[in-house]
RNA sequence: GCACCCGUAGCUCAGCUGGAUAGAGCGCUGCCCUCCGAAGGCAGAGGCCAGAGGUUCGAAUCCUCUCGGGUGCGCCA
């Protein structure tokens, strides 16, 4: 249930209804007419603007359009009071049955109220991470994990049919690189002096996989030339890599669904399928570039490049696919990934990206846009910096100091949930303060410590019913006479839930799982203020002495706030937890 | 030079397909509590939403320009 689009069907019968009656003109769009909570809790529960957007269309003043409505809308059973407001708002103040159904549905539909059938079950492709296989992830890469997997998440919750999914970049250069680092990794097993130059990886992380080479293949590379080991090399050390990157998403709480390898692209044809689709269109050329104004690089030449014609589709400039050597550049094999998500019948793709990528968006909306013929949406969501700090105190990364920062130093000290809730603290465009010792802290400054809390509180609640012998089953709650709670500060906390449904919707519809954070943030907000407001007013407590039924009905409004924040923090993937340590 | 992101309280940031008197936390001021319903509570001050135009009944939100910060810009992915 959404009790938001519930009420705006209502507006919309009855604008529908007037203008049968002849009081509206007929066929006025009512798509902008919109339903929504008021800032000021003074004006009511709900207002639509109705009036002010259909007064133009009508040919009439709001006011007046604005009067009849609120008097038929104050004629259903679930408005207490309609009134015009302001320009021509009409506020809703909403019948305490209302409220009391808010919270049984909670009980009822459990962990699927919210669930949302705006997706339709579309198939929809959340690529993310998509980090080099040369490496551990850093803590930039954990929060586009992190992001990446909420959003697909919160895109499931909301009724879409959802495919995580990781590219490996297995085919470039780098990959090569990783395998000579490897290699001479491998000469140091067995002992020889080996120098780790510029272009190599120097990391420690790759003692271990020259060490596991020697145990595989002894002997066999030594003194060989790199024709004879660097394929194997590569793939044996791609393959260790990646099992150490799914390893570190493991300790996150992330699973993807498929990973797939840029290098299972070549070879195969397909990637000169996807570039003659473009051909096809008359999007592939032979050409030379401009250099770029105002910033002309030391070495340029003009050069002919085989070029894609991006700039059809958006872009600034046409983009080369092809080296002068006759290899791909990196773009080939990516718009092939694209068209194979395309041909794998997905009805939106979501890339997600660090902003250093930004330059990026444009040429790959293109790519997809040329390909579908437009018919599927690409959005790119990028991840801002993360900044760390200990105790306030900026913390300098450098891999030459040792102090790099992986996703498993950060796991390890703070744990999967502090790093996954906090991570969506922010909008993903904004850049991100993380400090390892605050983000422990337990206070109210700390929104992951503050919203567990609630939660913890109202399992203490349950606990502590369920020794009074109260029924607490969500079955028998459901059916709590809700009638006995009438207080304002109860009938807050129900608005709020009330919400939940709208703002998954909300947040799906924007690609932005950060809202849910901050809802979950409000929710505890109102469930503390209540709680809080029980040590001066014992008649607000929970639990209510040697009076059962009330008691039950106040932890049943107490148990569905818990199972909203549980709901909410399982999109975000957090597990909440039913007592603070 | 061009493109993208950002600019909201002293600080860090929210702000819904454009809605009413722009919100939260920290910090600040005042009052209360120190009761395991604990890891504080209540109230208050604090804003030209970077600036200027435009669209609209209505703009922090959309468009244009200017200023300021970040990122990126042909055979690295």
């Amino acid at each position: 249930m959404n009790l938001f689009t519930d009420l705006r069907k209502l507006v919309i019968a009855t604008l529908e209804a007037m203008a049968a009656e002849g009081v509206l003109p007929d066929g006025l769009d009512t798509g902008n007419v919109a339903m929504e909570p008021p800032r000021d809790p003074a004006h009511g529960d709900m207002a639509t603007n109705a009036a002010m957007v259909l007064a133009k269309l009508a040919g009439m003043k709001p006011r007046d359009i604005a009067d009849d409505l609120a008097r038929r809308l104050g004629a259903d059973p679930r408005v207490a009071l309609a009134e015009v407001a302001g320009p021509g708002f009409i506020n809703l103040r909403l019948a305490p049955a209302v409220w009391q159904g808010v919270v049984t549905c909670v009980l009822s539909e459990g962990a699927g109220f919210g669930r949302s059938t705006m997706g339709q079950g579309e198939k929809i492709n959340v690529e993310y991470v998509s980090a080099n296989p040369t490496g551990p992830l850093h803590v930039g890469h954990t929060r586009g994990a992190v992001f990446g997997d909420a959003l697909a998440s919160l895109l499931d919750f909301a009724g879409y049919e959802v495919t995580r999914e990781y590219y490996i970049n297995d085919g470039g250069a780098q990959v090569d690189v990783l395998a000579r680092s490897v290699y001479l990794r491998y000469l140091e097993a067995h002992g020889r002096e080996v120098a780790f130059e510029d272009g190599t990886y120097p990391g420690d992380y790759l003692i271990e996989v020259g060490q596991a080479l020697k145990e595989k293949v002894g002997d066999a590379y030594l003194g060989q030339p790199e024709a004879v080991w660097l394929g194997e090399v590569r793939d044996f050390a791609t393959d260790r890599m990646m099992g150490l990157i799914r390893d570190d998403l493991a300790a996150l709480g992330v699973t993807m669904d498929r990973f797939f390898s840029e290098k299972s692209l070549y070879g195969t044809g397909r990637i000169e399928a996807a570039i003659e689709t473009l051909r096809g269109k008359g999007l592939i050329y032979k050409g030379t570039l401009e250099p770029p104004k105002g910033k002309t690089p030391e070495d340029w030449e003009p050069r002919e490049q085989t070029l894609f014609k991006s700039t059809e589709h958006g872009d600034d400039v046409d983009r080369p696919i092809m080296k002068s050597d006759g290899s791909w550049t990196y773009f080939a094999p990516d718009i092939a990934y694209h068209f194979d998500k395309i041909e794998r019948g997905y009805d939106q793709l979501i890339d997600v990206f660090g902003a250093d990528h930004g330059g990026y968006v444009k040429r790959m909306k293109a790519a997809v846009s040329a390909l579908s013929d437009g018919r599927v949406p690409l959005d790119v969501k990028l991840t801002q910096l993360v900044k760390l700090y200990q105790n306030g105190e900026p913390f300098k990364m450098s891999k030459r100091a040792g102090t790099f920062v992986t996703l498993r130093d950060v796991v390890d000290q703070v744990g999967p949930d502090v790093t996954r809730f906090h991570m969506l603290t922010r909008k993903n465009d904004a850049p991100l303060d993380f400090d390892f010792a605050k983000v422990l802290e337990q206070s109210k400054d700390n929104p992951v410590f503050y919203v567990q809390y609630a939660h913890a509180r109202i399992c203490s609640v349950l606990r502590k019913a369920a020794e009074a012998e109260i029924v607490v089953d969500d079955a028998s709650l459901a059916g709590a006479d809700l009638g006995r709670i009438d207080h304002e500060a109860e009938w807050a906390v129900a608005r709020k839930l009330a919400e939940w449904p709208r703002l998954v919707e909300i947040a799906a519809r924007t690609h932005e799982p950060h809202r849910v954070a901050f809802y979950l943030y409000e929710l505890a907000s109102e469930f503390h203020t209540l709680w809080n407001r029980g040590n001066d007013t014992p008649g607000l407590r929970f639990l209510q002495e040697d009076d059962q039924a009330t008691s039950q009905a106040k932890i049943a409004l107490a148990r569905a706030v818990a199972v909203v924040i549980s709901a909410g923090l399982g999109i975000l993937g957090v597990d909440p937890v039913e007592e603070m340590r």
